[in-house]
DNA sequence: AAGGAAATCAACCGCGAACTA
DNA sequence: GTAGTTCGCGGTTGATTTCCT
């Protein structure tokens, strides 16, 4: 059986909302809450109806007699002529109360950096650590901002000497509105493997004992004979806060491995630390380990290769 | 001032996970 | 266990605004 549309699109409204709209919208979830999106729309309207029948007849008994005919046929159209989902749309982004709106100051713009360097284009969980903000609104900004930001870069005095056709200077066709950054070294290189995996909800995770000794999960301190499984204690994702995370010490990220003394910036660290989690957070079941050890001798490998950036 | 290009962002669409009967 | 339904997410579109020549 085919899959059920979610509306039938026959005769809805479509595009920018009215004030009226939002009006309806917004006083029908004052009453009734937000849920039920689907079946939102046609009682929404019945409200919006019952409302104006009121005033309606107050207006007919006193002043508008004469009127009855046309404010009768308002009265049959009056409703929320959309689709639920566009309600749920326009409710979430924009009607909500506690929405901040514009002026993405600096330090909200740092936490969508950092944030999407750890999670990548999960723009509901990212929205998730700004308080009144929408997912749509900084999934917009990252698009129109923030990614010039990361994927332009100004080329090195070496990089330009090496591929002077590559870089020559063009003028632009229009003045840019947002001035791309200098990257730190490791940032593109990076940048391709942040772990893109598809979101999915997640009860309960896992992390290695370390985890509480140095809150710090780090797997690639697990013993070679054990898998991580073996090994893992189970916590509830409840208790985690990415600002927690955020605010580690991961100076000794390293310090285990074969006394191998490479010495990453806290970005990188925090970047690695972010592909393992995400493993850990979104594989396709938590109660299995579906994560996979970070590959040191390819680490290092991209570490030796840093210079070519500096 | 006009026309076109580029930027912006609200809204739409399809997919898949979660939920329900 | 399964099929149908709902909800939420991320990618994309397109109308509008802004900027440049």
């Amino acid at each position: 059986m085919g899959r059920r549309p979610c509306c039938i699109k026959e005769g809805l409204n479509r595009g920018a909302w009215t004030t009226q709209e939002d009006k309806t919208l917004v006083d029908f979830i004052k009453i009734h809450g937000e849920g039920s999106w689907r079946n939102l729309p046609a009682e929404a309207g019945e409200i919006y109806a019952y409302k104006h029948k009121l005033i309606y007849f107050k207006l007919v008994f006193l002043f508008l007699p004469e009127h009855e005919g046309l404010a009768l046929k308002r009265l049959e159209n009056a409703g929320l002529k959309r689709c639920g989902k566009s309600c749920r749309l326009r409710w979430m982004n924009y009607l909500r109360p506690d929405i901040k709106r514009g002026n993405i100051s600096q330090e909200e713009e740092e936490l969508i950096i950092r944030l999407h360097k750890l999670l990548g284009n999960r723009w509901s969980l990212i929205a998730g650590r700004l308080p009144g903000r929408t997912d749509n609104e900084i999934k917009n900004y990252w698009n129109t901002n923030l990614s010039k930001k990361n994927h332009q870069y100004y080329p090195t005095v070496k990089q330009i000497q090496k591929n002077p056709i590559r870089y020559k200077e063009t003028k632009p066709k229009r003045k840019p509105t947002v001035l791309p950054l200098r990257p730190p070294p490791m940032r593109q290189m990076f940048e391709s493997s942040v772990v893109r995996t598809k979101a999915s909800r997640c009860t309960r995770t896992f992390f290695t004992p370390q985890l509480q000794k140095i809150e710090t999960p780090i797997v690639n301190e697990l013993p070679k004979d054990k898998t991580p499984y073996d090994k893992l204690a189970d916590i509830d994702v409840g208790d985690l806060d990415f600002s927690d995370f955020f605010n580690s010490d991961f100076s000794n990220l390293f310090e285990s491995h074969n006394n191998n003394e490479i010495p990453p910036s806290t970005n990188d660290q925090l970047l690695l630390h972010g592909e393992y989690i995400e493993e850990y957070w979104t594989g396709d079941d938590c109660d299995q380990h579906n994560g996979t050890a970070l590959d040191l001798e390819a680490l290092a490998s991209i570490l030796d290769s840093e210079e070519d950036w500096l």
